[in-house]
DNA sequence: TATTCCGATAGTGAC
DNA sequence: GTCACTATCGGAATGAG
């Protein structure tokens, strides 16, 4: 069996499903990243004063003065102090903070998060503007750490469902007939084919508006099928003009998304599968029920 | 000790609480009607076909063509055969029907129903008109046994809350030192003073919009107690107008409880402590845990 | 749009 | 205004000596 590669269309198949080792497949690091969800119940360490949290044009939930205690300030440990999480943290620099998302909406949900105090209680639609950031440099470190996120994130659903995809069992059966120690090389295939290349079904983008005062970014899998999606909100987030993918910004001017009262009427929109479209209206539960035939299906591509 | 009386403010106090033999005290019948609740689940006999279901004038919510099975009829099979429900029935003539409501919304709740067929899916306030009841007979009829189903309920009540009544322990204390073989008479008072009147404590009336389609008068105590007070509407139909007491009876031609609208206006205003007139807005919860303190100083009079 | 808890609201099905 | 079940919708608290 040949060694695992970089590409994330030509992966090792995994046969390995349980969860002990799993990580090592996604990072090198010694970090443990990707093993479980952070207990539930954050506890916030003694944070110091924060450097700065103007006010954004696009408003923000938080309140004038900041309690650091306060919900939205809930992933700043984790970007003033990331060595001390091991296992949610998955990487880090002196500009951004790779972590897992506690209470994930996909099979895979990071968070990209800016460590810069000027970007703390900054709507994303500000910081990524030309007024705020005029050379589109912010913008570009951020696209690259994205990036970056996407193959991580691309390897780690491979891992968790290449077993299910048919393109990925093609690939692993001629791997398997072209194995080095093989006598039956029938096949005369110059090159293996392709399994499936799972950086597509990974998307990058942020919310119109935040509850999360830090600046974040979503890296996630298309599916849907995260066990903390629970209602329509949830779901609308991610997929209506609400979730603002990176590759849009800087936004025009006159963007509906910076309409208060837009942005929430994206949230209270009807449900539609993001596969087929059907419209659910209000129906949550009918919603998901649908997702879990169509995820299955997704899942076998 | 005195033996029991039909008079309701002068009864014997029983100190007995369990529920074996409590029957005996409410009525001489060799039923057991007051003993249990029936099972939850209404197990609906074969019924006959109805002999006539004119559509009432203040409309209705019985589907034109009735389906016996239908939850409206779920009254029928004790009206057409009260013998097979002893467990239920209290009592019966071959004019009117006296049971228990098997979701009880205070602590004593019965259902008086009329037998007449003539009077299955007519609106109560129709039934007691002038134009269908021109010389007032079946007012007076229902009027006569609605008191007599008084005494019975005053009675029931007195057994099941009558130790808690301040008036009720004068009695017995006053009662225990006059008892013919007691020693110490020292009370020169001649006769007993009463006990607490618990017909006062008993409402009769109907709901200006039933969903049982068969003709029933509620008597039911004061309390709003009951296990099956569940919700705004259950409260607010004993507790506003759409309670139609049955001395309002022949109503103006002008009422409008007899417009539909309003009778739902009605079922939506506010939840007001029927004791105290504290506005609960629609905090039903907030509601009845008032009430239980509201109850429990109720009980001490 | 952070979660969680509680509760009010709304629709359905009942044979 | 029948009940019971499911689920949607709506507000409030959320820390901590």
């Amino acid at each position: 069996m040949p060694n695992a590669t970089t590409n994330t269309s030509d992966p090792v198949v995994q046969h390995n499903d349980s969860s002990a080792l799993k990580d090592q497949s996604f990072t090198a690091r010694k970090r443990n990243a990707f093993s479980e969800l952070m207990s539930p119940k954050v506890k916030l360490q003694k944070t110091p004063e924060l450097m700065s949290h103007s006010e954004s044009s696009s408003t923000t939930p938080v309140p004038r003065s900041i309690n650091p205690n306060h919900f939205s300030q809930a992933l700043l440990p984790y970007i003033q102090h990331p060595e001390n999480y091991p296992t949610e943290v998955i990487n880090f620099t002196d500009q951004i903070v790779l972590l897992k998302d506690k209470f994930p909406k996909s099979i895979v949900h990071l968070l990209l998060c800016a460590r810069d105090p000027k970007y703390h209680n900054m709507n994303p639609l500000d910081a990524f503007s030309k007024e705020h950031d005029s050379d589109g440099s912010f913008l570009a470190l951020m696209k690259h750490e994205a990036d970056k996120a996407r193959s991580l994130a691309a390897s780690e659903l491979r891992r968790l469902i290449g077993k299910h995809s048919s393109r990925q069992k093609t690939r692993e059966q001629w791997l398997d007939l072209h194995r080095p120690d093989s006598d039956d090389k029938r096949q005369v295939d110059e090159k293996p084919p392709t399994g499936r290349d799972y950086t597509h079904e990974i998307r990058i983008g942020v919310h119109a508006q935040p509850s999360m005062a830090s600046l974040h970014i979503h890296i996630i899998s298309r599916d849907m099928a995260g066990e903390k999606l629970k209602h329509k909100k949830h779901y609308n987030s991610f997929n209506t003009p609400f979730f603002v993918e990176l590759t849009e910004f800087p936004l025009l001017q006159g963007d509906n998304r910076l309409d208060r009262e837009h942005r929430e009427e994206l949230l209270r929109q009807d449900l539609k599968c993001w596969r087929c479209g059907k419209d659910f209206k209000n129906q949550f539960a009918k919603l998901t029920g649908h997702l879990k035939e169509e995820v299955h299906d997704w899942k076998q591509a």
